[in-house]
DNA sequence: TTTTATTTTTAGCCAAGGCTAAAATAACGC
DNA sequence: GCGTTATTTTAGCCTTGGCTAAAAATAAAA
């Protein structure tokens, strides 16, 4: 069978960050998409996305109807997807070949996504043994744009004294992969609750052999699979 | 030192495609370089080359007088060589990492060079080994922007009975480079001038232990480093 | 249900980077 | 030197993807 992303068409750089951005925004809370929801995420205003939802649904890649916000078609999915598969696996090229902090990579990988050539991806993926995730614990779509779901759960969902080990960040702003740097905390690091306080939602937790103090805002922002 | 392609302003990637014409230009033949041979290797009209030359020369990255052609300034010669130099070091990598053939990545490289990072350049390079040429022969610009210049002639300047090795090529176009490959010439071949006729610069040469006849136009694109 | 607030859309504008057609300048041939 | 030809520039238009301000639709509150 013939790989899925082999599309006659090209599209603009625009075009597939705004078709990534929807992708994000449905995984995140299921259902149509709203304008103002994807402004935000792209840091431009409502006005400029309802143009474009009104264009990429002319090109079968959204559904939309007015004031009701937006969906990815099967075909708008996959393309969102393969940027989303390239995007990853630059990020773990540059971490894992060119030595880069995973709080370094995204700014370039956002760049390198857009790279049009289904070889390059093809032998990229290839050359880096073929990973099933990026540097931040997050899942690298297959050729055919699927995504391996895995059981993973955020720190502050888990309760005293489980074990997890630490699977991937839902925020990966710079500031705070340093911060979870500097407490020694990356993919695979293994982590314990020894107390939680019901309050606030802080915890005290273990990591090697450092106990110390979590707020809830980190702890929300932090995914686990419990052990 | 500071490296010097730490520019404050950065470039549209139209802006660096015609530094990056301007410069290959003035390297065929020196001086001002015209209107219409910018626009016809860019495949594109002079009246776009005129409006776009008029900005670049407000920026100060060209001089330029009205139908008197472009020449770059010192500091669009920089920002068109690292263009360059970006160019080249990613076709080292998809040729000896990703195990692309000689011919299949100018056009990847094209998208490449305009992903901006030095950080990534800097570490591309390092993984590279660092490496003085292309696939193709070429050579790499350093940080400074500064080209190696090497001693090659066209294997057409040549004369009877003597032998070169194939340092590069001046052309590279796919068809080209797929002659070479079947001929099995390849950078670092070792060739023999063993017949050359005045007529028509056509020759007779030995590469390996085969001998076969090739015309001018093959021999005046081919670059040799006499030994 | 009516008013008010919020969200979304429309209308009209802007800059970048293309294009064509026509005008201006330079270069060539005699 | 003068007309013809080739090159270059200008003027005006187009598309993409932004923006603001105002209008319209929906949602929330009274």
């Amino acid at each position: 069978m013939k790989n899925v992303f082999t599309f006659v068409h090209m599209f603009t750089l625009a075009e597939e960050n705004y078709m990534k951005a929807i992708f994000h925004l449905e995984h995140e809370s299921a259902g149509e998409v709203s304008t103002n929801a994807i402004a935000e995420s792209m840091a431009t205003k409502p006005s400029s996305v309802t143009d474009m939802i009104q264009k990429l649904a002319e090109k079968k890649l959204v559904v939309y109807k007015r004031y009701k916000g937006a969906k990815l078609t099967e075909k708008g999915k996959k393309i969102a997807a393969n940027v989303i598969r390239k995007h990853r696996l630059w990020e773990v090229f540059l971490v894992e070949k060119l030595n880069f902090h995973w709080d370094e990579v995204h700014e370039i990988a956002e760049q390198l996504e857009h790279i049009q050539s289904e070889e390059l991806i093809t032998r990229l993926d290839k050359f880096l043994g073929s990973p099933d995730f990026d540097p931040h614990g997050d899942p690298i779509p297959d050729k055919h744009g699927v995504l391996k779901r895995t059981e993973k759960k955020l720190l502050s969902e888990i309760e005293k004294n489980q074990k997890g080990v630490c699977v991937g960040v839902r925020e990966s702003s710079a500031d705070f992969l340093q911060y979870l740097d500097k407490k020694k905390i990356s993919i695979g690091t293994k982590i314990t609750v020894l107390g939680k306080e019901f309050f606030d939602g802080s915890m005290i937790i273990q990591v090697g052999n450092q106990q110390f103090f979590i707020s809830h805002k980190i702890a929300e922002n932090l995914y686990v699979q419990t052990l």
